[in-house]
DNA sequence: GTGAAAGCGCTAACAA
DNA sequence: TTGTTAGCGCTTTCAC
C-alpha cells in the first residue's frame, strides 16, 4: 500500500474536496450520496479525489441535515444473558450489512432505565429495536408512537413484533414429560414484569388442561443462574416430578442445586428449559431445552425495522413474525419417579 | 405524573426556550451547559422552561459544534465469547456514569473489520477502547496516534492498556499441575494473531524453565468451543498429561471431547483454563481456570480513556493498569497419572 | 450578564 | 447537470 498523499491536518471535508475538483459542494454531496444525478466525468473525478484526500462523511453533519442517523438502538435488559448474544450479533450483523451503527444498551432489566434510553434515543437513533421490554403495554405503545420499534418477545398491539412460537414450545415441553409418565409438573416463573414468562404460562395451563395434567405456577424468580437454588428448592418441596423453567439460566441454576442436594436429574426430577442458551449442551446433567433461532430472529428483527424506516415499494411491513421451537432433549432419559 | 404539557409536535430546541423566556438562544445554551456564567434568576427560568417543554438537547447538533460526540467506541473480536460479556457490561456502566454512550462493535475476529471500524468511529466518537485487538503492532498504534484509545489484554508501545497479569497466572497455573505431580504439560494455544496467547505462552517458558518441567506448545485454535476436539485429541497424542488452555472456551470444548473419549478429567489428564467464563464452573467436569476481574478491568479501561479525553489536574494518565489474577480450583484433584 | 453572528459539515430546495 | 442559498441545533467568539 502506498503511503495516502493525505494532508494529516484536519480530516477532510465535502469543501475540500469541492476545492480540489473546482465544483461547488452541493455537486461533491451528490455525486457521493446520489451518483446518477451527476454527469459521469465530474462523477468520477470527485470520487477519485474523495479517495485521494482519504475522505469520509461526517456522520454528525449528516444527521443534523438529514434527519437521519443511520443508528438504530438495540436494547436488552441484561446483557450477561448468553440469550441475548446470539440475538445482538443478529441484529449487529444484519444492520452493518444495511450500513447502520448499532447502539447497544444493556437496561439492567429496569424499566426507568428503559424509558430514558429510549427517550434519548429517539433523537440519536432512526429506530430501536427493544428485547423483552420491562415497561407496561402503555408506555411501551407510547414509545413506539413517538419513533420506529420493533420489540422481541413481547407483544404489544400496533408494535411490530418477532416473537417465539410459545404454544408450540409449552406443547412440545409437555408432551415430552408426559410421555416420559409425569403428571404433576411445575412451571418455574420468570419474572412478573416478563411477558414472554405469562404467555408461557398462559400456553402451559391451556395444554396442561387439555391434556389433563397438573400444572403448577412457581415464583417469580429472577432470570439469574442464582435463582435457580430457590426455585429447585420450590419445586422439591412442592411434590412435582417435573419442571418447565422460564429460561436456561435459572434451570442451569436448578441443575446445581438439585446435584448438591443429592436429587438426581432426570431420575428424581425432570427439568426442561428454555432458549437453549451457551452452557445447555455442556451443563451436568446436559439440559433439555426449547431452541429457536435467535441469532435469526434478530435479523428478522431489523428487516422489520429497517422496512419502517425505507417504505418503498414492494409488500407491506410484516407486523409480527412468529420464531418457530423445537424441543432439544439431551442427557439421559427416565421414566418419571414411580413409573 | 401529570401528563407532559408537551407540544407533541418537534421536539423542542434552544430557540423555543429562549422564545419562551424571552432570551436569546445563545443565553439558554450557556444557562443549560455552563450554569455559573449566567445570572441566577434567568437561569432558572431557563431551567424551568427546559423542563416544561420536555427539552432533550440533540446529540448530534452539540456533536457537530463542538466536536465531541459523548460516544466511546469499544470493539471486541467475538461478542458470542462470554469472556466480553463481564467486560462489555463494565464498560457500559462506567461509560454511563461519566454521560457517555457506549458504541459497541463485534469485529467478528477480522483485522479489516477492526480497522475500518476504527476508520469510522474516529469522526463519531471521542475514543475507543479496544479489546483483544487482531491489528498487528504498526496499524494499532497508528490508529492510537489518531484517536485517543486504549486497548484491553494487548500491550503496545504508546498505548494505554488495560491487562492481565500473565506471568503471575502462568505461575500459578504451572505450580498447580506441578503440585499434582505433573512433569509433561502443553500449552494449547489461541490464534496467532492473539497477543494474549503470545504472552501466555512465553510466561508459560520461562516459569517452566525455571521448575525444570516440559511444555510444548500445541495449536493454534480458533478461540470457540469448537475447536475443544482438535485440541484435545492433539493433547491426547502428544503424551502430555496435562494442558493449560489459552481460553475456557476451547478448555470447555476439550472437557467435551475427552467425555466423548472415555478419558477422564482430571484422572487421565487435567485441564487448566483462562479467562473463568460463564459456564466454567457447571461444565462437567467443573474447570479449574484463572479468574481476573474482567468487568473492574472495563470500568479501568474506561477510566483511562476518559482521563485523556479530560486531562484536568490531578494525576496523570495512567498508560497501563494490570489486573491480578488468581487460580479458582474446581472440580476433584487427583495426583497425575502414574504418581 | 447577555445578545448578535458566525460557523461545525452536510443536505435539500430552488435557480440557472 | 450544476451552482446558490438556506438551514439542521448547537457552541462560541466577540461586542455590548
Amino acid at each position: 500500500m502506498a503511503s495516502p498523499p493525505v494532508s494529516v491536518g484536519r480530516p477532510a471535508t465535502i469543501h475540500d474536496i469541492a476545492a480540489l475538483c473546482g465544483v461547488a459542494p452541493s455537486t461533491v454531496s451528490r455525486a457521493l450520496s446520489t451518483p446518477d444525478r451527476v454527469n459521469v466525468r465530474t462523477r468520477e473525478r470527485i470520487q477519485a479525489a474523495a479517495v485521494e484526500l482519504n475522505y469520509t462523511p461526517n456522520s454528525q453533519a449528516k444527521a443534523l441535515s438529514s434527519g437521519r442517523t443511520a443508528a438504530v438502538g438495540v436494547l436488552v435488559p441484561d446483557i450477561t444473558n448468553p440469550f441475548y448474544f446470539d440475538l445482538i450479533r443478529g441484529t449487529q450483523l444484519q444492520l452493518k450489512a444495511a450500513g447502520y451503527t448499532q447502539l447497544l444498551v444493556d437496561t439492567e432489566e429496569s424499566d426507568e432505565v428503559e424509558a430514558s434510553t429510549l427517550e434519548q434515543l429517539r433523537k440519536s437513533s432512526d429506530g430501536v429495536i427493544v428485547a423483552a421490554s420491562r415497561l407496561n403495554d402503555e408506555s411501551l405503545a407510547a414509545a413506539a408512537a413517538r419513533m420506529p420499534m420493533v420489540t422481541v418477545n413481547r407483544d404489544v398491539d400496533g408494535v411490530p413484533a418477532v416473537i417465539i412460537d410459545t404454544p408450540s414450545a409449552m406443547t412440545q415441553a409437555l408432551d415430552h414429560l408426559i410421555s416420559l409418565g409425569h403428571i404433576s409438573v411445575a412451571y418455574i416463573a420468570g419474572p412478573v414484569v416478563s411477558q414472554s414468562s405469562a404467555r408461557r404460562w398462559a400456553a402451559l395451563t391451556q395444554v396442561a388442561e387439555d391434556r389433563g395434567v397438573q400444572v403448577r405456577n412457581l415464583g417469580p424468580f429472577a432470570p439469574k443462574k442464582q435463582s435457580g437454588a430457590a426455585a429447585a428448592d420450590a419445586a422439591v418441596h412442592s411434590g412435582v416430578t417435573a419442571c418447565i423453567v422460564f429460561n436456561d439460566l435459572i434451570a442451569i441454576g436448578m441443575l446445581q442445586r438439585l446435584r448438591e442436594r443429592g436429587i438426581r436429574v432426570p431420575e428424581d426430577m425432570s427439568i426442561v428449559g428454555c432458549d437453549d442458551i451457551f452452557g445447555a449442551d455442556f451443563c451436568n446433567p446436559p439440559l433439555t431445552t426449547l431452541s429457536s433461532p435467535i441469532e435469526q430472529a434478530g435479523r428478522v428483527a431489523v428487516s422489520m425495522l429497517l422496512a419502517q424506516l425505507n417504505p418503498l415499494g414492494g409488500g407491506g411491513v410484516r407486523s409480527r413474525s412468529v420464531m418457530p421451537t423445537h424441543l432439544t432433549v439431551r442427557g439421559s432419559t427416565t421414566s418419571a419417579p414411580g413409573n
